[in-house]
DNA sequence: GGTCGTAAAGTTACCGGTAACCAAGCAGGT
DNA sequence: ACCTGCTTGGTTACCGGTAACTTTACGACC
C-alpha cells in the first residue's frame, strides 16, 4: 500500500508505542508485556514493515551477512565448498555476501566487500591469491580461509589466518597404495602447475608412495598439467606416447582424470582394463561418469561448512581455536582403477627393492 | 595501525578538511582542487580508510549491490546464469548478496533481502517458488525475473515482473526436427515435473514435432521424469522395457539425458548407434560426458547477463522496457544422436502420413 | 570602489535503526 | 504514607555517511 517504505517510526505511530518499543518488538527483546507485542506486531503486518538492513548495521555494528570471496562461481569444486557455507550460515542465520575475486582492481576486491556489509569474511583459495592484507587487515574483520595458504607455509610460520585445508598428502599416499596394491608399478602423474601447494603436497604423496614401496622415480612420468580436463587430456596423450606407457595414472585432480579418460578412450584403450586411473577431489560428477571414478574424496562441503563454522565462532567472540584445521580425506573406490593387466605386471623398467 | 575502524572524520581531521570535502573526493565529485584531492588521498592511504557500506547506503540511498535468490547454489544450470550475472555485475561495479531461496521462513526468504541491503533483485526460477509477493512489493525494488513465471501465464495477463527466459518451446521443436531428420519415428520423451511450465512447452514442441510430421502421438512414449539423473535413468529404463522401445530419446533437460544414456548402456545397448539421446540445456557437462550430447542449447550465461542489464536499467529509473525477453535457442549436434538403426526404421507401430 | 558571480569548502540536518540510560507506574513491606 | 524495587516503556544520542544549502574568498566587471 504505502508507496514509501515503512520504517519504525510509521510502526510505532500506527500502534499507539515509541520506535524503541517497537525495536524491542522486532528483536525479540525481553521487558514487554505480551499485550504491547501483539499490538505491535499487527502495526507491523499491517503495514507491511521490513526492517531496514543498512540502518540496523551502523546502528548496532551487526550485519548477520557473511562475506565470502571465491575465485569464481562455476566450477563444482568450489559449489560443493559454497554448499557446506550456505547450509551453515542458515542455521546461523546468516547471509551471504559473495563475490569473486577479480583480476582487475586488485586492491578493490577486497575494499568492495567493505566495512559494514559484513560481519566476517570467508575467504576460499583453491589458487594462491594475492591477498591484499593491510586492505584486509584496515577491514578489522575476523577471516577464515578455506584451502592452502602457501605463503605461510613456505616460510614455516603460521598462517596470518585461521586455514581450513584438507590432508592432500595423506590422500595422495592412499590413491598410491590403492594402484599398488593392484599391482601397478608403472604409474604416471598429471601434477598441477607447480606453484600451487596442495599440488605440490599430492605430488609428495605420488613420489613417496612410490619410493615407500621400493620404487625409483622416473620424470617421465610426471606430466604438468593445470587442473583442467584439456589439460589432462593432452598430459594423458603424452603418457601414453612414451615407449613404455604407465599402466596406471594418478590426476591430481578429477577433472584432469577426466580428460585423461578421455584421451585412452581416444586411444583405443579402456579403462580400467588396460589403465587405470585414479583422480582427486570427489567432485559430484566424479561418480556420474564413465566409468565412475575411483578417487580421493575431499569433503568439500564438510570443508566449507568447518570453516564457516570457525568463523562464526571468530565473530562471536572466540578467540581463534586453532591455527590450521586439517580436514582427513578418503579413499573412494569406484570402476576406473583395476588390477594391473598381468602381462605388464613386471614389464616396467622400474626395478624393485631399491632406496629408501 | 589504528585498532579502531577509521571514518570519514578520521580523515578529515589528518588532511585538515571537513567530513563533506573527503566525502566529496572518495565519490569523485567536482567542485575541488587538485590539491585538496591530493592532500585527502594521502591522509586516506596513510589512515587505510575503507568507506561504511552501511553508513553510505543508508544516507545516500544507494548500495551498489544486487540481490540475487537462486533455488541452490550447486547446479550447473545455475552457476552458467550467475556467471552471466556477475560478470554484468562487475562491469557495471555492483556487488552481489546470493541468497539461497530455502523452504524454511518462507516469508522471511525475501525479506532477508531486506530494504538497504541492495538496490535490485534478480530472481532466478528454473522451478516456480512461490514467491511472497505481498513481502516483495514491501521492498519497493526493481525486480527481474530469470526464467519462466508460470502463474503469470497461465492466467493470461503479463508477467508482474520484467522476465527473460529461453524459447523452450522451438528448441524443442529443433530437438524433433533433428532426430525425424535422422529418419527417427518412434521417439520416446523424458519429461519433468508436470507442472513447470517450461518443462510443459517443451512437451508441446515433442508433441506438435511428432504431429506436424504426420506421426501419431503415443502415451507410452511419455515418461515422467524430475530432471534429475536418477529420475532419467529409469524413465530411460521404462522406455527400454516397452513392447516397441523407442529408436531415440528426447529428454526435456541434459542432467536426465545423462540418466538415459547411462541406462542405455546398461541395457547393453550403445549411444547412438542402437538409439539416439538429446537433451536440452547445453551445460558445460554436455560436452564432456561420453558420448558427447546433443542438446539444445539455452544461453545460460547470456540470460544471466541480460536479465542483468534489464535491472541495472531499472535501477537507473528506466521504464521496464519488455514485460518478457525471449531468448533463441539453438541446436548442438554432438554424438549422441544418429540415424536411425535401418531395420528399425519402419517398424514403430506409429503411421506415416495421418491427422495433421 | 562596490557589486556580483563563481569556485571551493563548510554547515546542518537527516537516513533508520540501536544502546544505554532514564522515568513512570504499581505492588509490597514496614 | 513512604520508600524500595520491579516491570514496562520512553528519551537521548549517536552509528558514518550524504544531500542540499550556505559561507567564504577572490577576481571580474561596471
Amino acid at each position: 500500500m504505502a508507496s514509501e517504505s515503512v520504517t519504525l517510526a510509521d510502526v510505532a505511530a500506527q500502534a499507539g508505542v515509541s520506535k524503541m518499543t517497537v525495536s524491542k518488538v522486532i528483536n525479540r527483546k525481553p521487558g514487554l508485556k505480551d499485550s504491547t507485542r501483539e499490538r505491535v506486531m499487527e502495526a507491523v503486518e499491517q503495514l507491511g514493515y521490513t526492517v531496514h538492513a543498512s540502518a540496523r548495521a551502523l546502528a548496532g555494528g551487526r550485519t548477520e551477512t557473511l562475506g565470502v570471496l571465491v575465485p569464481s562461481l562455476y566450477s563444482q569444486y568450489l559449489s560443493e565448498i559454497i554448499r557446506g557455507v550456505d547450509r551453515t550460515a542458515l542455521k546461523a542465520g546468516m547471509e551471504l555476501l559473495i563475490s569473486t575475486t577479480r583480476r582487475s582492481n586488485e586492491q578493490r576486491n577486497t575494499g568492495r566487500l567493505a566495512q559494514g556489509l559484513v560481519d566476517g569474511l570467508l575467504i576460499v583459495l583453491p589458487d594462491p591469491l594475492a591477498l591484499d592484507e593491510r586492505t584486509l587487515q584496515s577491514l578489522h574483520l575476523p577471516v577464515v580461509i578455506i584451502a592452502p595458504n602457501a605463503e605461510a607455509e613456505e616460510d614455516g610460520r603460521p598462517p596470518m589466518y585461521p586455514t581450513v585445508d584438507a590432508d592432500h598428502y595423506t590422500g595422495a599416499r592412499l590413491a598410491m597404495d590403492h594402484l599398488l596394491s593392484l599391482g601397478h608399478r608403472r604409474i604416471g602423474l598429471i601434477s598441477g602447475k607447480e606453484h600451487m601447494s596442495h599440488s605440490l603436497k599430492r605430488v609428495s604423496g605420488y613420489r613417496e608412495g612410490l619410493l615407500t614401496a621400493g620404487l625409483t622415480l622416473d620424470p617421465e612420468l610426471e606430466v604438468e598439467g593445470d587442473f583442467t580436463q584439456k589439460a589432462g587430456f593432452s598430459a594423458a596423450r603424452t603418457l601414453l606416447n612414451l615407449r613404455v606407457p604407465p599402466t596406471a595414472i594418478f590426476a591430481v585432480n578429477d577433472v584432469s582424470a577426466f580428460g585423461a579418460i578421455e584421451a585412452i578412450k581416444d586411444h583405443g584403450l579402456r579403462v580400467p582394463e588396460d589403465i587405470s586411473v585414479i583422480g582427486f577431489d570427489d567432485i559430484p560428477q566424479a561418480s556420474q561418469v564413465y566409468p565412475p571414478l575411483t578417487t580421493i574424496r575431499q569433503p568439500l562441503v564438510e570443508m566449507g561448512a568447518a570453516g564457516t563454522r570457525l568463523l562464526l565462532a571468530l565473530i562471536q567472540g572466540v578467540e581463534a581455536v586453532t591455527d590450521r584445521l586439517i580436514v582427513p580425506t578418503e579413499l573412494v573406490v569406484r570402476s576406473s582403477t583395476g588390477p594391473c593387466p598381468e602381462s605388464l605386471r613386471f614389464s616396467s623398467p622400474q626395478k624393485v627393492g631399491q632406496t629408501m
